[in-house]
DNA sequence: ACTTATTTTGAACATTGTTTTTTATTTTTT
DNA sequence: AAAAAATAAAAAACAATGTTCAAAATAAGT
């Protein structure tokens, strides 16, 4: 059998990609297979190996499509505070982790193989994340090296997520404090630390 | 075939905990299989379900002795000064994820299925673990509220195991900062913030 | 029109966790 | 002590997985 031409390569990539969000979103990673998927979109499992390479490069394909949501998602933030900037940042990440729950944690989840590597594409997504604060870190603290900017934003974003992984899992074991008041405080506790100074007054 | 009583269940449970840790650590969660686990101790598949329940509980069993070894691993910490103390289970922390890299992500990774609970055990010995900073907290601020405490001690910890785990996965995209150097940047940034006069000075 | 290439697919394969059946051993009863 | 019942370990069967490979159907080239 040759092409049915009915889809490009392209418009297979898409259908599946958005067929295993779908099926991802309903029954978790665990309820997610290589036939399922192409059984949704009417193909057939080696037809996606063909396109994709492997199951997990297809699965490394939804989590690349979620980092672009994510991306886009935290762009579209703006405040003109800096501070007020990274504390509403560090809400729509855990915000948007929660809405979209089981896509989220494939991203931090999914294992490639020794021989696979991470694309640069990925890489790429993810140092636009990490720019997003050293931007407003860059504007909060002028007088700082980019070496201390750049050591600031991995604490604030490592704090970020970690609490958000966490309360992701019920790992938290905190019932009585949310998770915005958690990330509120571990913004400013930590930037008021390191010397920012969001009133007036000092002693 | 009736028992060959050479092992009793408990002892075949250790053995099979032992023989997957090792497992673990060689090939890691992918290359792990029952099959695998139960010839390593001369068993077979059903025997270990027949004990554990399921695969799933077998891993469970696992995280679980995991995080009882990570417990006694930060007990042993003793430092006078509480600040020090926080921070040198900060370092103790990750330096046990990275040297037990494949079952501490076990820990995190593993997931039930709903109809799967997470033991009485389980969540005690997370329990405990989030004791040993909030401990730490009452020392160093005797007058805020044991809630504020709660609140403090999971920002901490949050972040503690943030930065451990995007290390871990070497997703920190940060080469030339240090994961000591960023756990202690945390927790020096976060106590000040909230209050903590390292030195005597201010302003 | 015929041949050559291409590419989708269906069947085969190895491996997985789990369930069920068989079988060997132990325990109980007569 | 012998027979019957209970028990428990192992073997086999099952359904599902990702992947590979050969066969088949279409497209392209001559």
């Amino acid at each position: 059998m040759a092409r049915r031409k009915e889809h490009s390569h392209d418009e297979i990539r898409v259908m599946a990609i958005e067929a295993a969000i779908a099926l991802l979103q309903q029954q978790g990673v665990q309820g997610l297979s290589l036939r399922k998927i192409a059984s949704e979109i009417g193909y057939v499992p080696s037809t996606l190996i063909n396109i994709f390479g492997s199951y997990n490069y297809l699965l490394l394909a939804v989590s690349e499509a979620t980092l672009q949501a994510l991306m886009s998602h935290l762009s579209a933030v703006s405040e003109n505070d800096s501070f007020r900037h990274i504390i509403v940042m560090a809400q729509k990440y855990s915000e948007f982790a929660h809405s979209q729950r089981q896509c989220f944690k494939l991203v931090f989840e999914l294992q490639l193989l020794d021989s696979e590597s991470l694309p640069e594409s990925q890489c790429q997504l993810i140092a636009n994340l990490f720019r997003l604060i050293e931007n407003e870190l860059a504007l909060l603290f002028p007088n700082e090296t980019i070496e201390q900017q750049l050591q600031m934003s991995r604490v604030l974003w490592g704090g970020i997520h970690g609490l958000t992984a966490l309360s992701l899992d019920n790992k938290l074991f905190a019932d009585t404090v949310s998770l915005p008041a958690l990330l509120e405080s571990h913004v400013t506790g930590y930037l008021q630390g390191m010397g920012y100074q969001r009133e007036e007054a000092c002693c």
